[in-house]
Formats: C-alpha cells, sequence, structure tokens
RNA sequence: GGAGGGGUUGGGGAGCGGUCAAACCCAGCUGACUGUAAAUCAGCCGCUUCGGCUUCGCAGGUUCGAAUCCUGCCCCCUCCA
C-alpha cells in the first residue's frame, strides 16, 4: 500500500489547480472509495493525445481503486460547449455525435480498464427531462454570473451574439455531477467556470460539493498552440506506430518534459533522473525516445513500439533507406522518360514524390532527389525505359519505381 | 429597414493604373550542420514544352495596359433602428 504522501505525489502530478485544495486532501485521506466523473463532449470523430491527459489522470485515480466514471456528453455535445469560443457554435447533429460517443469509448479502453470504468451517457437523464424541470434548473444561476464568464463578457461586451442555450451548457455540466453525486470532477482549465458550477448545482440540491480538479491544455507539436485538429498540430490516437513515433520525436526538447509530466505514467521519480541526465549533458532524444515507445505501445503494442522505435534509429541515425518501400510499376511508350516528369506522373496517385513538374524540379535543384541513393542534380535528368530504380525525395518519401 | 467597411496565392496581411506571380509574417518544404523528423543557419514556397501561361470573391466594362478604376451579382463584418 502506497503512503498518503505518495498518493498525493501521483494525484497532483501535472494538475493546474485543486479547488478547495484542502478538502481534496482530507477526501483523500479518508481512504474512501471516491467517485471520479470526467466529462467528453463526442463534437469530434477522432481522439488524440491532447484527450488523454484527462483520461490518464483518471487512470491514476483508477489504479488506486477509485470509482471512474466516463461521462460522454451526448446531450451537452448539441448544445456545444462555449468555454473559450468567441462565437456562437453551432448545434451537432445527433448522429453524428452517436457515432462519435462510440469510437471515444473504444478508444479510452487503450488507456482505462473497461471492467472498472463506468461510462455513462447525459442524454439519459436530461432526455427525460421535464421542461418545467429544465426552468428549474436554469433558475439556479443568474445572468450576472454568466457574465462573469470572460468569454461571454467579451462577447456581450463587444455585441457579439450569445445564445440562450449557450447559458445552459455550464448548468447542465453541472447537473451532470448532481446526477453522479461526483466527489471530484476533472476538466481542462478552460472549464473551471463549467466545474464550479457544478458545486453550485450540488449545493443548491443539498448534495456535497465536488472538487474541482483542472489539467493543463496539452500543447501540440508546435509548442506553442493547443492541440487540436484543426490546427493540425496533433497525435491522434488512432494513428499509425511510425506517425505517432515520428511525431513525438519531432518535438522540441523542452516540450518533452511537459509531455512526460502530461502523457506517461513513468513515475516522477524517473523523470527526475532523466532530467539530471541531461543536464549532465545525455542527449534529449535518448529519453524522446523512451517517451515515444511507451506512447506508441499504449495505444498499439509493445512489439509495434520497438519495430519502430528500430526502424526509426536505422533511418534518421543510420540514415538507411527504410526497411519497406512501395513499389509501383508504369508504362512508359518511349525509350526514355525524364526524371521530373516521372517525378510528378499523375498515375503515382497518392504515391507521388512530387505535386508537379515544377516542385519536382526545385526539389532537383535543392539536392533532394535520389536514385539508387545517388543524389541527382541535373534537372535534365531522364531514365531508360525498362529500368528499376529506388527514387527519393527528401526525407520521407520513399518509392521503387518499376518503368516498363 | 438604414449607414458604412471589406473579400488578395494554405492562414494572417500589404499592394490601390504599368517596374505584380504580387511586400512581410506564420505554417509547410528542402539542404547544411548536429545530439533527433530538436535547436540553429541558408534556400524554396502558382503552372509551364522555360517562349510564356493562368491567378487577387463572381460576371461584364473602361484602358495600349487592371489585384488596383466603373457596373451588376454573391458573400462576410461593424454601427444605427
Amino acid at each position: 500500500m502506497k503512503s498518503k504522501k505518495e498518493i498525493l505525489e501521483i494525484l497532483q502530478r501535472g494538475v493546474e489547480e485543486i479547488i478547495p485544495e484542502r478538502e481534496f486532501k482530507t477526501l483523500i485521506e479518508s481512504r474512501k472509495k471516491l467517485i471520479i466523473k470526467a466529462g467528453f463532449d463526442p463534437t469530434s470523430s477522432d481522439l488524440h493525445l491532447g484527450h488523454t491527459v484527462l483520461i490518464n489522470k483518471l487512470k491514476q485515480f483508477q489504479d488506486l481503486g477509485h470509482k471512474i466514471i466516463f461521462l460522454i456528453g451526448d446531450f451537452t455535445g448539441q448544445i456545444g460547449d462555449p468555454s473559450g469560443v468567441n462565437e456562437t457554435r453551432p448545434l451537432v447533429s445527433k448522429s453524428d455525435l452517436k457515432k462519435n460517443a462510440k469510437t471515444y469509448s473504444e478508444q479510452v479502453f487503450k488507456i482505462l480498464d473497461p471492467k472498472k470504468t463506468k461510462i455513462e451517457y447525459n442524454s439519459s437523464w436530461f432526455d427525460k427531462m421535464k421542461p418545467s424541470e429544465i426552468i428549474k434548473l436554469a433558475a439556479s444561476m443568474t445572468v450576472a454570473r454568466m457574465l462573469e464568464r470572460d468569454d461571454f463578457s467579451k462577447r456581450f461586451k463587444s455585441n457579439r451574439p450569445i445564445s440562450i442555450h449557450e447559458f445552459l451548457y455550464p448548468l447542465v455540466q453541472g447537473f451532470d455531477s448532481y446526477a453522479l453525486k461526483a466527489d471530484i470532477e476533472l476538466g481542462g482549465t478552460d472549464q473551471k467556470f463549467n466545474l464550479l458550477v457544478g458545486r453550485d448545482i450540488q449545493r443548491l440540491n443539498k448534495m456535497k460539493e465536488q472538487v474541482v480538479m483542472t489539467m493543463p491544455i496539452l500543447e501540440g507539436l508546435d509548442g506553442v498552440k493547443k492541440m487540436s485538429k484543426s490546427l493540425n498540430n496533433y497525435i491522434g490516437l488512432k494513428e499509425k506506430p511510425e506517425m505517432m513515433f515520428g511525431k513525438i520525436m519531432s518535438i522540441s526538447d523542452e516540450l518533452m518534459w511537459k509531455y512526460f509530466d502530461l502523457l506517461s505514467f513513468k513515475s516522477n521519480k524517473d523523470i527526475n533522473s532523466y532530467k539530471d541526465e541531461v543536464k549532465k549533458g545525455a542527449n534529449p532524444m535518448k529519453f524522446k525516445i523512451i517517451l515515444g515507445e511507451e506512447i506508441v505501445e499504449r495505444f498499439h503494442n509493445k512489439k509495434a513500439a520497438q519495430i519502430t522505435r528500430e526502424e526509426f534509429k536505422n533511418r534518421f541515425s543510420k540514415k538507411k533507406a527504410p526497411s519497406k518501400i512501395k513499389k509501383v510499376t508504369i508504362k512508359v511508350n518511349s525509350k526514355e522518360i525524364l526524371l521530373i516528369d516521372l517525378l510528378a506522373d499523375p498515375r503515382l496517385k497518392k504515391n507521388v514524390l512530387c505535386s508537379s513538374k515544377s516542385e519536382a524540379k526545385r526539389m532537383i535543384k535543392q539536392s533532394a532527389v535520389k536514385i539508387d541513393n545517388k543524389r541527382i542534380n541535373d534537372e535534365h535528368f531522364s531514365i531508360k525505359n525498362g529500368s528499376k530504380h529506388t527514387y527519393q525525395v527528401g526525407k520521407h518519401k520513399h518509392l521503387i519505381i518499376d518503368l516498363t
């Protein structure tokens, strides 16, 4: 059994804020089985590592024996969380929500233990709610309080629209906490207001108020903006091992530590020892590999992680070509074909090495093109019909083309 | 309903009659280097048979010549009611 100190250390890692902190400690020290809630609106079809920050925290609670409720906001998803948004959000269709909800539950079980996790849908109580009850819920909050919120007040002051249904969102989320009797609710820092409303709703309904725990928003690959699909700086949970690993390797050395804190299950002790080693002059890459391997293993498996790691080392550290290269056969009518034409040949379809002849020419000028590992710098270079070579453009594009 | 402002190459944003394939920033791509697909530095960043060609919301028009001026249309935004 872990000591109180150890338990608190695990649970507080990476956390932004706990409100109120003293109550949290009392709860944890009571050694009671607590109900931990985190909600997700199934508004996008794919989860990415940013979403897993919360799930990872849930996992830590789960491993310590607490009851985890993974709440799918299929009802709230219809409203659309206004948090941090400067415009009215469009409503999401019910069938999309349903589809997304399904993939969500599949993906979270790569982290959480399915046997010990309760999945709930908030439509299960809201769909049954009578209009009069909804009005009653709406009465538990004032417009003035709502307008305290930064995003709403900004919109209000600048005369941008706020729809009434957006005011409902925090109330509905808060009601979830009441419905589930949550002891602790987790959310991103942008959720703070919504999470606190949960406390209000519980108090008004004579229930003990939940403790609110906020987690930082994970930065995307650029290290600046939050990870999101629309910014294309994300690592999706369904991505192929090579992609996942490669993307981890491409984050900055600095960002790596944040990823360790929020995405890795390595102990604080281990992470601190990595940091010490780097301070003493060790190559940060060594630890980025460890992180990459851990992540790939979690969403794929151990073997895939090892293979990916070795492949990466061969390709980039030893500069070998990848072990598997796609092969394509192309028919040519003349004796030979210009390299430029071949690289941009539309018959290569998805495998095209250059999107246009102009680009192909540019690539050759920039010495990015290799044939059988030999650099080509002549833009008029042509290939004989009947030959088969390995073509490489840049670091990542490889293709074997057979000319007949 | 009324009054204004605007739509420029992936995003942001200059240009406001020729020297504009269009400044600059970001993203992206390539190379060098390295300790990695980090960092840093440099280059590229519409298409082309390298003569040119097609782009600046859409359609016309004025002009030797338009992203720049005019007309109509579509779309966005702000203010007033």
